[in-house]
DNA sequence: TTAATTTTGGACTCCTCAGTCGAAACATAA
DNA sequence: TTATGTTTCGACTGAGGAGTCCAAAATTAA
């Protein structure tokens, strides 16, 4: 018997947990999220965690699949366009750096948990991958489809990529300062590094 | 009584140590990088590495010490000239990109260890702290140096630093294919993204 | 009200891992 | 040879943390 309420109620409390999960992350480190330290943060028992998620892994794999697909969700609209990638691309960027200064914490989560846990949070081919992966193919392919028109500098589209997402990852996340980063300075950035292309 | 060639031993011996560390560390990631998976795979009993390092912080430690102060070493020459900040920036670049492509396991870990063991790894002044240091501030002296002269664009020099940062970074350890990275390649890039100002 | 269901958390188990101990093996030197 | 110093390791200790148990509290249904 689930009425409609107490499901609602559930959904609350998970996310309560997931807060925790999250400023706990921000203040101890990944080393320091333990069960116990999130269930005091969340201000439950550390066997209510457990009630509500089956390990702690689930917690983190609930916070990664919740992450990317609100990440996908945002940028999809700005992509389905592919006539003028460069535009597209941009526009994703800086849908994603306005959602990342949103979201300090949980993004730094997002993009250096999996670093930090290898294996464990990939078994079973979560969600959150398959949008990760998703984004990148498009940008992938919005960056090919850029050159073909010289919209881009012509390169190896895959190493292209690396470097875009080591530059955005430095733009972000580098530098503890944790100022935000305005979104012009973003496309400003985006634009001298990859250069004058096509704009001309 | 330490004899001269008893002193090389010990030297080889911390060496083999250090070594099985990143193997471990390459094959287990830093959650398997425990002191029982090192003495195995440096064929040692556990009590031995601390005969040779007090801690398992001491072991890392000396890896970011050994590994800072060898980049410093390296492009130490290719900075003291200031006469042309962008010549010497591009040339520290690509010395640094050809000791990671020689080392990448090495280097993966003097760039990622320290963010996966907050704390930690940042106690009583470390070494390997000093050298980094130096060595941003060389680069972040260059750069302000070659914006003031024409050479760079016009940014704030400190978010060009986590650009730049970043950009290395994602081109070197993003992407888990690990083929290494051609210095022509990286040269190509360097000046693609950043070096077409004050050329032209 | 009473009975069934959902939710809660403190105490407990189990396991992994950093670090220690002490006795042995090995080397050196007389 | 014996004496002294150096190096090695298996076995042990202790702490901390993931996950479980179970009985109590709260909620809902009758």
């Amino acid at each position: 018997m689930i009425s409609e309420r107490q499901a609602k109620e559930r959904e609350f409390r998970k996310e309560q947990i997931l807060e925790g999960a999250l400023t706990v992350f921000k203040s101890k480190g990944i080393e320091g999220a333990t069960m116990g330290e999130i269930a005091k943060e969340a201000d439950f028992g550390k066997a209510t965690l457990y009630y509500y998620f089956s390990s702690k892994e689930e917690i983190f794999i609930e916070l990664l699949d919740r992450g990317w697909k609100m990440i996908w969700e945002s940028i999809e609209p700005a992509i389905q366009d592919h006539d003028k990638p460069k535009e597209s691309f941009l526009q994703a960027l800086n849908i994603i750096g306005g959602l990342v200064t949103d979201n300090q914490v949980l993004f730094e989560f997002l993009f250096t948990a999996p670093q930090m846990m290898p294996g464990t949070l990939l078994e079973g081919k979560p969600a959150w991958k398959g949008y990760q992966n998703r984004m990148y193919g498009v940008f992938q392919g919005l960056l090919e489809e850029g050159m073909a028109i010289g919209e881009f500098p012509q390169m190896q589209s895959d190493i292209m990529m690396r470097a875009i997402g080591g530059l955005f990852h430095g733009l972000f996340f580098l530098g503890h300062e944790k100022k935000p980063m305005p979104p012009e300075t973003m496309k400003e950035f985006i634009t001298t590094f990859i250069g004058n292309y096509g704009t001309s």
